[in-house]
RNA sequence: GGCCCGUUCGUCUAGGGGUUAGGACAGCAGAUUUUCAUUCUGUAAACAGGGGUUCGAUUCCCCUACGGGCUACCA
């Protein structure tokens, strides 16, 4: 084996936002470069005008940063010694390989108009057939090959656009040897004389990504599973510049899946189902269509990484939580599975809940203090607001939910008294007697120094007692009267945490209700 | 249609010539929590079908079925 520098990039096309398949291309590139200690980069590959969509590449390096996934060269990462990474900017080196092809007879001029080709190809799905601008028909067609050199002069200096075609030989066969699916081949009729340079001089991805790679200097191209019917002109292309020796290693992936039924995962089935399919929210700029990311879903970037990372592959033990870093060291081609992976939101769901399971309090705390303020509108004062409180509030809640975001909703009286009170159980389980045991319990609270869960739970039971109450029969009662409802956090930690007064205040509102 | 890839519980997957086919999510049941949630325990649930090869195939080979991808001057 060489001793080259593992060199892996992520090249998409700014054409929208980033799908989530393409941010586990990304990490799948990102984790091969990082466990072998080489680079990774990022390269946008822009050269179809057409399909071009402003805030695409902005979206792309935002939705990597906002993952981990930080490429050290490249696009919005500082360029590097390969600038530009961006194929537009890139132009002109395409034409000096196609032009190359063309003079060592790999490839030739194509004058066939768009409507010409569009007869053929309706032509022939009459006959049920489909065209194939290749060896068998390329005779027939107008190229530099069927036409004498005079007719391909005088066609250029017209000025009739040409495009540049790979001249793909016929009936041999050629073998890719993937890294996951091992050696796969292909008998090189069924590849077609593909596009390599368009009429407008740009390259297409089979000339440009071939190029790129070559002068950047990769090592192994991670793609999609999409790609492997045209990777036999690829491996063409590389043998016809004679850069055979430095064509990288590919690796197809599976693709992602709709959870339900057929095909492969779309925005749509997000929409549909109500799962996030990119890591940001995006706006279309021409159609204002509005797309769902996990990040404003209440997502952490590590638990959608880890997430993505086993939507088909496995560590190979039954270890399910990873840190990036980890999956890093853990990652390799071999523990990648062939068929596409089904999509479960409910798993994706699961993974944030272990990571906020996994997060300390005070962190949560202060991350969700400005969403309470806000949604609560407490003033910046507001003891609340404080560390302590916070803390407290998080770690009650913490076990209830899966998403920071919830705990406003979920513990929304933690927060302000009730509102309305859930009747059911008042209704169900309200006694007389029981209004003269809360003034008592009120009173006996605030006579307590040490207002803790523990001194709290003794003063309760010692009321009811005195009473002669079971404390089964006025606990959820007392549980509705803090809080407005039937089930909720841990009663006398809610207690404990609310304080004295605001106790105080709450049993008598409660009683004014029930008993009115 | 042609070419290529794939197929283990509902889902993500481990495994790989001889296993009680393992784990996780979701489900169900019980315990604990005088609520709910958490936690714990248990439970149900899979090798697409048919031929080979073999003493023995879920595992290797072939065929079929099914699923997917590609079949653009898009990537």
């Amino acid at each position: 084996m060489s001793e080259k520098r593992i060199r892996v990039r992520f090249a998409p096309s700014p054409t929208g936002p980033l799908h989530m398949g393409g941010v586990r291309t990304a990490l799948y590139s990102y984790l091969f470069a990082k466990k072998h200690g080489g680079d990774f980069l990022l390269r946008i590959e822009d050269t179809d005008s057409n399909r071009f969509v402003p805030g695409a590449e902005e979206y792309i390096i935002e939705a990597l940063k906002w993952c981990g996934i930080e490429p050290n060269e490249g696009v919005g990462f500082g360029d590097g010694p390969h600038a530009p990474y961006r194929q537009s900017e890139r132009k002109p080196m395409y034409l000096q390989y196609a032009t190359q092809l063309v003079n060592s007879g790999y490839a030739y001029m194509a004058f066939d108009t768009a409507e010409e080709m569009d007869a053929l190809r309706k032509e022939a799905e009459i006959n049920k057939q489909t065209f194939s601008y290749d060896s068998s028909s390329r005779a027939k067609m107008k190229n530099s090959l069927s036409m004498t050199e005079d007719e391909v002069k005088a066609a250029i200096a017209a000025g009739i656009p040409y495009v540049i075609r790979l001249k793909v030989p016929e009936n041999t066969e050629i073998v890719i040897d993937d890294m996951i699916r091992g050696k796969v081949t292909f008998n090189s009729s069924t590849v077609d004389d593909k596009v390599l340079l368009k009429s407008d001089g740009m390259p297409t991805y089979h000339l440009a990504h071939i190029v790129d790679d070559y002068l950047m200097k990769i090592t192994h191209a991670v793609r999609g599973e999409e790609w492997l019917p045209s990777a036999p002109a690829h491996i063409l292309i590389y043998q016809f510049l004679g850069w055979e020796m430095e064509m990288p290693q590919y690796a197809h992936l599976p693709l992602l899946l709709k959870p339900d039924g057929n095909g492969k995962l779309s925005k749509r089935d997000g929409d549909r189902l109500g799962f996030p399919v990119f890591p940001l929210d995006w706006v279309d700029p021409t159609s204002k269509e509005q797309s769902n990311g996990y990040r404003e879903r209440g997502y952490y970037p590590e638990a959608f990484v880890n997430m993505l990372a086993f939507l088909g592959w496995n560590p190979g033990t039954e270890q399910e939580i990873f840190s990036l870093e980890e999956l890093a060291q853990a990652f390799s081609f071999d523990h990648i599975h062939k068929a596409g992976a089904k999509f479960d939101p409910e798993k994706a769901k699961w993974f944030n809940e272990q990571y906020l399971r996994n997060r300390d309090e005070n962190v949560i705390a202060k991350s969700i203090r400005s969403n309470v303020q806000e949604y609560f509108q407490l003033a910046s004062e507001d003891h609340r607001l404080s560390d302590a409180y916070l803390e407290k509030v998080v770690s009650l809640l913490k076990p209830r939910v899966q998403f920071e975001f919830e705990m406003l909703h979920t513990g929304n009286y933690l927060f302000h008294a009730p509102r309305s009170f859930d009747d059911t159980v008042i209704a169900k389980k309200w006694k007389p007697k029981f209004q003269n045991f809360f003034l008592e319990l009120k009173k006996a609270f605030q006579s307590l120094e040490d207002f803790s869960g523990a001194e709290i739970d003794s003063t309760f039971k010692n009321a009811a007692a005195a009473n002669e109450i079971k404390p089964g029969e006025v606990l959820q009662l007392f549980r509705v009267m803090i809080s407005g409802q039937g089930g909720g956090v841990d009663l006398m930690g809610m207690i404990e945490l609310l304080g004295k007064a605001e106790v105080s205040i709450r049993i008598d509102n409660a009683l004014e209700h029930i008993v009115r």
